[in-house]
DNA sequence: TCTGGGGTCCTAGGACCC
DNA sequence: TCTGGGGTCCTAGGACCC
């Protein structure tokens, strides 16, 4: 099974100048940037925090406040325990206004203003960007530099982002996608670590297997245990050793290991499915409270879905109980709808299994997307209640070609990289 | 004192079909 | 009625990433 597809280049790792750029603290220095005051300080940004109160999570840390032990993730009511708010501390003269820092809490929007305009400067740089999230990217430079050439141009590329937006940015550059990463976190923050091509193996022998990319906690632990540390270890390790405990994605963190890694830069294509959750401040059970939540959530996923132009035919909950336990129903329909109310009452028909728990957190989600063509997009959301979409399958099982082709860079046909607009992405089929 | 929110991919078992 | 084999789709959960 695996080995089909014939690949287009003959080797398994294709010939890529991959510059990953990822930011330093985005959260924390788009706050600095509206907000110069913050600048040095102890800065934490929460999730789900709002001012005062104590819950949510630590979405992003300064520097300066992680030296306090404050870490990504970590609970805002911990994260208080090591550094308490400065206004606090002023109030309390048990505390030391020296030792306390400042919390915001998450603002998206803002944060999607710098980063277009980060982003905007990626593009102008790359033929080739993936955005992976709003502060991390891929860009293929093969075409634009040469090895001999390339520090320089990541250094650039780090100015004209810190001139033009006021945010600092790491860059990694190597021949693959996984190493490039690697680099970029290297030498953070403010990091430029260049990995020439016949490097990639000693730069990532030394480093603990948990930097690998897709290696978590639980996979880390579990090499561990077999004896292997670092990925030099995983590299050497044997593959069928590796491939009976950990299976296909095994092999292939060991092959990130071992420097290879067949992916190309692609721009990221649609989405495979839409959410939105929300937490209780504190666990419940009252049955009202968590439908009204549901009905929320719901609808800010209709929305959503209808502003993006996404059909959808499977709607599904998330229902987290104390004390972390995650449970997911779904149901699928026979066609793929655009119908808020159909989503609302099927997330509700699918919590009535949990009318008796204690709930922490709920989730709305629809996947199976489909995307419809261009102007039936905005057609679809005027459609909106009337029950509609009356056929389903239809149009669908046709093998629909597509794909055709993925060589994608063969012919730099899509060049313009101002349009705003180029979503149009060749390969609607995984 | 109970951890946020938004995603992707993989696996495993069951239903169903031929 | 039983045996054998192959395939798809669906749901649920898990690991991982940022």
């Amino acid at each position: 099974m695996s080995g089909d597809l014939e690949t287009l280049g003959t080797d398994a790792t294709p010939d890529q100048v991959v510059c990953h750029v990822d930011m330093d603290c985005f959260y924390a220095a788009c706050e600095r940037l509206r907000e110069p005051a913050l600048e040095g300080q102890p800065l934490v940004v929460g999730m789900g925090y709002e001012s005062e109160e104590a819950h949510g999570a630590v979405a992003t840390a300064s520097y300066e406040a992680r030296e306090f032990g404050v870490e990504s993730a970590m609970a805002i009511s911990e994260a208080l325990e090591r550094l308490p708010r400065k206004v606090e501390a002023a109030r309390d003269p048990d505390l030391d206004v020296e030792a306390a820092g400042f919390y915001r809490p998450v603002d998206l929007d803002y944060y999607g203003e710098v980063a277009a305009d980060v982003k905007s400067i990626l593009h102008d740089a790359a033929e080739v960007v993936r955005e992976v999230s709003i502060d991390e990217a891929y860009l293929d430079v093969t075409d634009r530099v040469a090895w001999d050439e390339v520090e320089a141009f990541a250094a650039e590329l780090k100015e004209r982002i810190d001139e033009e937006v006021g945010v600092v940015a790491s860059v990694g550059v190597a021949p693959t996608m996984s190493a490039a990463k690697i680099a970029s976190d290297y030498d953070k923050p403010d990091g430029l670590v260049v990995v020439e091509p016949g490097e990639v193996r000693d730069f990532l022998a030394p480093l603990d297997v948990a930097e690998i990319h897709n290696v978590g906690p639980v996979t880390a632990r579990q090499l561990r245990d077999m004896g292997i540390e670092t990925a030099g270890d995983l590299a050497a390790a044997d593959s069928e050793r590796v491939r009976e405990r950990f299976g296909e994605r095994g092999l292939e963190v060991r092959r990130y290991a071992r420097g290879e890694d067949p992916r190309e830069v692609t721009p990221v294509g649609e989405p495979k499915s839409l959410s939105r959750e929300s937490a209780f401040t504190q666990a419940t059970d009252d049955g009202e409270r968590k439908r009204e939540k549901v009905r929320a959530l719901a609808g800010d996923v209709a929305d959503r879905a209808q502003r993006e132009g996404a059909l959808y035919r499977t709607i599904g909950i998330k229902v987290v109980t104390p004390p972390y336990d995650v449970n997911t129903r779904a149901e699928s329909l026979p066609g793929p709808v655009d119908d808020p109310d159909l989503l609302e009452s099927t997330a509700l028909d699918l919590l009535e299994e949990f009318d008796d728990d204690r709930v922490r957190k709920l989730g709305v989600r629809v996947s199976k997307l489909d995307f419809a063509e261009s102007d039936q997009a905005s057609l679809a959301g005027f459609e909106g209640r009337s029950s509609g979409t009356g056929d389903g399958a239809t149009a669908d099982d046709s093998p629909s070609v597509a794909s055709a082709d993925d060589d994608a860079d063969g012919s730099d046909g899509r060049d313009a990289p101002g349009g705003p607009d180029g979503q149009r992405s060749l390969r609607e089929y995984e």
